[in-house]
DNA sequence: GACTGTGAAAGGGTTCACAGCT
DNA sequence: AGCTGTGAACCCTTTCACAGTC
């Protein structure tokens, strides 16, 4: 699950599998949505097929968490929630703020499931000075240069980025620098950090071309080929030959 | 990397592992900044380094796509750009929908790296009537109504939704009986779907919550305890004793 | 001398299958 | 009888380290 780098080398707290950690979040939302119909008990089954996982796993998942089922009967969905929410750290609440207040820090700043689960946009902050004092989300948009002031005015410990691309690195040194140890990012960039730092990444394209890999295997491989028509300057190789690649070599045709 | 399921059991496609074609996007963004900078050759240290990975991870990711490298030199920059594109499938068109034109949706259609590398929004689709005929993004809204027919007209083999949760499943069954199959999913909901359709989940608030998990590691266990003052009804276990929790019982505060 | 390509080793994560509790 | 909790087996991924090539 890509990281900047950092994610503290071998450290897997507490001996919680990161892997677990990362769908942790998943029951929780599948158990919130129990408690809300008051289901009051679940079966590994019944929750895994909720969570979208196999029944294994999940059990697995919550055996590093400590016997929170009884065997015969299944996990009381009011007790779960609460030792999740516990083990994420979801029972204190965490400031936010997002970076970039374009179309996607707006949509951010709309999201609810921020606001829901223990997570609290403390600030608004785009460089943008037009932007300075625009309500967005029932909030009032803030000049990056108070960007240290935020931060450490409300104790932030996570920032989120939304800014471009070119910008991105740039911020994350500001929101370091002054205080901010976790950071989710939205630009399309690679941010270095200092060691203790988390960064996680999202990434719209990089996701669209993962399901475009697939997309082409299903397809077999006629329809790749069948693309290949005008011709455009191919990228010659250097020094090329005795190559070993197993679809053959550079075709007529570039793409974009 | 939760995908709702899916992802043919066994197949890794003609042997590339999962774990590198969600590299590759990586790899391809890195070597593009280089190739804008006309650099002619990289070696494994230094594209690693700007892709965020370390060069033993990358040299056995690109032994899996060939022996494109040239021992003593490096990769030929403009010549691997074609390779991995072609590997991702992005040496053609593909036409994408946007389902659900919120916040969200409108930032997705604005997002500038959706339109570059291989992907064209054929059509941004909302189920508001109001919506109708306003340009987002340079583009008419079209009703959901017409999704069917848009689907087919366009060839469209992948939908992004970003609808809210409760309709996603809905919007989905639609989309892949109306011939996509594969889907990026922003809507916090696990989607399911037949056989042979691919998945992919961008969740922000799950991000969020890995990030906590972290956040409160590094800030020791005290910070949570600290927490724990005005009483609500805390959810008392059913039949709860024999616990065997490695942090302790049930406090007298129980999260929003 | 420099750097790739890759077997082999090590480390995680997932799945199996069943012992153990209610 | 039903369902959890978990060792053990399996599989995938990462890392190491070096032989092979330019």
């Amino acid at each position: 699950m890509a990281t900047g780098r950092t994610h503290r080398p071998a450290t897997r707290s507490r001996g919680i599998p990161e892997a677990t950690v990362a769908r942790l979040p998943l029951y929780l939302r599948a158990l919130t949505g129990l408690s809300e119909r008051s289901v009051p008990t679940v079966s590994s089954e019944e929750l895994a097929a909720a969570a979208g996982v196999n029944s294994a796993k999940l059990r697995k998942d919550f055996s590093y968490l400590g016997s929170y089922g009884t065997r015969g009967v299944g996990y009381d969905v009011e007790y779960l929630v609460y030792q999740i929410s516990r083990e994420l750290g979801l029972t204190q609440d965490w400031p936010v703020v997002i970076v970039g207040i374009g179309n996607l820090g707006a949509a951010l700043a709309n999201y609810g499931g921020f606001a829901s689960r223990g997570f609290r946009v403390a600030a608004l902050i785009d460089a943008d000075p037009a932007m300075a004092g625009k309500p967005v989300a029932g909030m009032p948009v803030q000049h990056t240069d108070d960007l240290e002031k935020i931060i450490s005015e409300n104790g932030v410990s996570i920032g989120v980025i939304a800014t471009p691309a070119g910008a991105a690195q740039q911020v994350c040194d500001r929101l370091v620098a002054a205080g901010v140890t976790s950071i989710l990012n939205f630009a399309p960039t690679v941010l270095s950090v200092p060691e203790g730092v988390d960064v996680r990444k999202v990434d719209l394209s990089i996701e669209l071309q993962i399901l475009a890999f697939h997309e082409q295997r299903k397809a077999g491989e006629e329809a790749a080929v069948a693309e290949a028509a005008a011709a455009v300057v191919p990228p010659v190789r250097a020094a090329g030959n005795g190559r070993k690649g197993p679809d053959g070599d550079m075709p007529a045709v570039m793409p974009a």
